[in-house]
DNA sequence: AATGAATGAGCATTCATTCAT
DNA sequence: CATGAATGAATGCTCATTCAT
């Protein structure tokens, strides 16, 4: 019953949607939209909800917490770009469509938000020397922003996957590197304790 | 009457906002709002477009392509920051509206791909030996991603200007120094030539 | 639900109607009309076919076309007068309003053709003795004409019916003894004179 | 002015006019059309009256009422359908517009009217042995209706003038005649078959 | 459990009409 | 004398939402 939601969300958008056409295409009543969902707007959280579930089980599952902190970042970029690619339509339109919806852009600023924490506390301990005063937060909101912006690159199919996994592995790699990037700093860190990014995940 | 509605459209969004509620902010009738502007999309339009003037204006003022890369890629992302900075609520807003508003996606598509372009005509002049093969669009794509990303942190106070622009200068100038990362790359480019930046945004 | 339609166009016009009016008179809300009819011009259309079908069902029951054609003249102009009287105000008024409402003209005007080729043709099958180049068209142009002019009069209640079926029973069976007239009509009557006229004109 | 106002009367209808339009194409203001008719409806109200003055103006230079009545007629007949032959656009259609727009049935009523009665005036003066009881205002009515419909396909370019006076006038001619028809006719053609109605209706 | 039928509320848009200049 | 600028008031139409069944 989702799916038809999430299909019609994503072609048309939020607004452009009615829940006639929801019914509609999911072949039931519209009273039962609204028995199961409450609201259009609770429908689309739900959309939202579920993608954002298979997105997060996907990766996650994807990925191997004790590996080292370059095999997890390539695996966890892997995962992430070949789910965008494999589900083109549904997820990234869903994503853009709930950024500016006003009652939805808190979910998923929310959920940016949770990766971004997870990509920050991933900088911060694989970093060696890092410089006094890194801000691994903000590093962090540009390397999702940067892969974002890659990932719907490769949701229209203008980009390949395999070349933007390689490109995103090391901008990241690089931040992992330490903000500065002037003089000679080698090789990273312990890796990241499952504990940790559980924690962050939460 | 275009700063009426873009405070209006930026607060509730494009779909939220009823020409009425335009007509009663800028205190004139809704019958001029349709004599000036048409429609609302042609209104939202118009705020866009202004709006985009405003920015580019400004950051085109601030920068200077004869300056040596590095001056050029710090003026240039110190002005767009500021500029994010001193115009929070009018111009992130306006422009994630315009992101999924199906009408203007395409707009801002064309935009920000003006702006990838440029950005990868940079990268490209900038580097002395780059790694063949090397994708500098979509290694634009990527940095131009994480510019919007911090900018969007910075529009709501959650960044600071001066400690963002290091982090994106930064981030930029390794992305200048080449795909790779590994080993010792050193120095970068020789300045790019006005055409060349003339012609990106022509 | 269409004789709320029907009532109100016929009162005010199709222009000078709102479907609020028509939804308020039926004692139901304007989404439904819109359910059921599409749009204005759509109901205004239906509310014509109901009242046309009607008007022909009844005349078409009332004559039978094995009867001699002065039997056939006489009771399908007595239908069309009775029905006419009948219907005063739904009828003639909307057919009115048809006709110059220029989405409707069309339609009005290919059912008129449609009677005027019927007319056409019991003329041209029921004159003995057809002038050659008798343009039976144009004569059935002229006698529809005349038909509506009465029908016109006996709906406003100006015309009794009976009078009024006799006047254009011998009209058109003038009409089906052939266009003559070219011979020996011993001369009319003392010229009218021009005071008579003018006050006519007043 | 009018000339303006009655051109884009005729072409859109009363309704589908704006007053904007007329203004722009008589290359004045809308408030010039304010000061000098007051409203849209004597606007329209004035095109009606200065048009059916040229016509009446017309018709009138044409006929001399001391001719012999068949004389009047013919030439009757002949100015009217020229005139409107010659002013195709312009006539018919305001002419019809008006039939139907509610505020102006009342003029076009009254100056058919005033037609009506000439006609029935003619009729009684011209016949010589009037059946007892004839109704000849309502013989009028249905002659000025023939007159009208045949008058429309003369404006419409869909019947010849000449053809359609000759038949006017033979029709108007036997009107003049008298009611009679009772006697000595022998009976018309061969029963119209219902196949051939059928298909006419069909 | 499921729905057909119904609606209140709102929105973009237009137009006849009028001031202020 | 003429008008550019402005508007109040409708109108057609849609949609999220809910009863009655």
């Amino acid at each position: 019953m989702l799916d038809a939601a999430v299909e019609i969300f994503s072609v048309n958008g939020y607004h452009e949607t009615s829940m006639d056409a929801i019914a509609a295409k999911a072949q039931i009543s519209k009273p039962m939209l609204y028995l199961y969902y409450g609201s259009k707007e609770e429908l689309f959280g739900a959309c939202l909800d579920r993608e954002l579930s298979r997105f997060v089980d996907e990766v996650r599952s994807k990925i191997d917490f004790s590996q080292s902190p370059k095999d997890l970042l390539r695996n966890a970029v892997l995962a992430f770009l070949n789910y965008i690619d494999a589900h083109r339509a549904s997820w990234m339109v869903l994503y853009n469509q709930a950024t500016s919806s006003q009652a939805f852009a808190h979910t998923v600023r929310e959920g940016r938000e949770r990766i971004i924490d997870l990509v920050s506390r991933l900088l911060q301990s694989g970093t060696r020397h890092p410089e006094p005063g890194t801000d691994f937060e903000l590093m962090a909101v540009a390397l999702v922003g940067a892969g974002e912006a890659v990932a719907s690159r490769v949701s229209t199919g203008d980009a390949d996957v395999h070349e933007a996994a390689e490109l995103l592995i090391n901008l990241f790699w690089r931040g992992l590197k330490g903000t500065p990037a002037e003089h000679a700093d080698h090789a990273p860190a312990e890796p990241t304790t499952n504990t940790a990014v559980g924690a962050a995940e939460g």
